[in-house]
DNA sequence: GCCCAACTTTAACGTAACGTCAAAGTTTGT
DNA sequence: ACAAACTTTGACGTTACGTTAAAGTTGGGC
């Protein structure tokens, strides 16, 4: 298998042992979130467990989809010399932080599956149509009330729609 | 105000009315998912409300997040001279598919919230440790269990964070 | 008819986080 | 010493526009 001196590895074994590819851990080093401990006289890049750490500990905060750039930020407050509880303080703000975020995105698409479900409802009601897109509105959506027919100015004309809200 | 010929549009009314911009109108078309009516003899692009319809439908779908390669799929359904029944039918299984997909991003970020929570939670028990990140763990944490001391690994030397799980 | 403000044109670079070649050099095992 | 497997740097592609920039067009007022 591959062997590096000392215990090192190189960039493949490295990013298998984290679950990621060769790219991405040389992405990251461009971007200044992690450094190989060496290069081998050829130029391939070493590294050693701690580095390993390190890509592992950027991959979890990745998972939580923070950017790479306030990655950067947070993994660089390591080395700061801070007490734990000190460094505790200030990763808790940022974890807080992303939580507010994660519960809009929540939200947000709590939003969209709304919209989704009523439009689907409203366009189960054209389903039996027998009409083409030219001929305008079907008796059947005429008599609908205005939710449901919110969905027909995709299917008809587009002259007619005007005075209709376009949900979809 | 702006006037064109025959209650005709320039782009900029066109996106103002349907609530976007003119770059992301441009946009549409060089994807050909919209395309003026006419230009003027200057070159402007000349739109009517038959377009100001259709970028309103783009722009609905768009609000549901389908990619616009999907969106120029399915607003090309129109044109297809099919029944307003088939239609619903085709769009259905479009809007139902993607309803599916927005499930499971709420899932998923029900899954990260989760986690986020979890660590927040782990990291809490941090805050009262004076120690430094050279000092390795602290008796508080080395008392801790598992599942609690998780995050440490994050605050303290990494060669101690072998042997743990690294959460954060 | 002329002028100017407001609008529009095309072109092109920037974004985020890598994926995916490509061509050339390095390691390693045999 | 040779080949397979690995690594190197470089560079373009992705998505849906935002943002200048330089130059041309419109429309209204005088």
């Amino acid at each position: 298998m591959s062997k590096c001196k000392d215990g090192l590895m190189h960039i493949g074994k490295l990013a298998k042992e984290a679950g990621t590819t060769t790219r991405t851990v040389r992405y990251y080093e461009e971007m200044g979130l992690i450094c190989p401990e060496c290069r081998s006289s050829g130029g391939f890049r070493c590294y050693s467990q701690e580095q390993l750490t390190r890509l592992r500990m950027i991959l979890s905060l990745k998972e939580m989809e923070f950017d790479l750039e306030h990655i950067k930020v947070i993994i660089d407050k390591r080395e700061q010399n801070k007490t734990a509880g000190e460094l505790a303080h200030d990763i808790l703000e940022d974890l807080n932080e992303r939580l507010e975020e994660v519960e809009e995105q929540i939200a947000h698409y709590k939003h969209i599956r709304k919209t989704l479900t009523q439009t689907i409802a409203s366009i189960c009601a054209c389903l039996p149509c027998d009409l083409r897109v030219e001929e305008r509105l079907c008796p059947a959506c005429q008599t609908l009330n205005q939710p449901t027919c919110q969905s027909v100015p995709f299917f008809h004309s587009p002259s007619t729609a005007e005075t209709l809200e376009l949900k979809l």
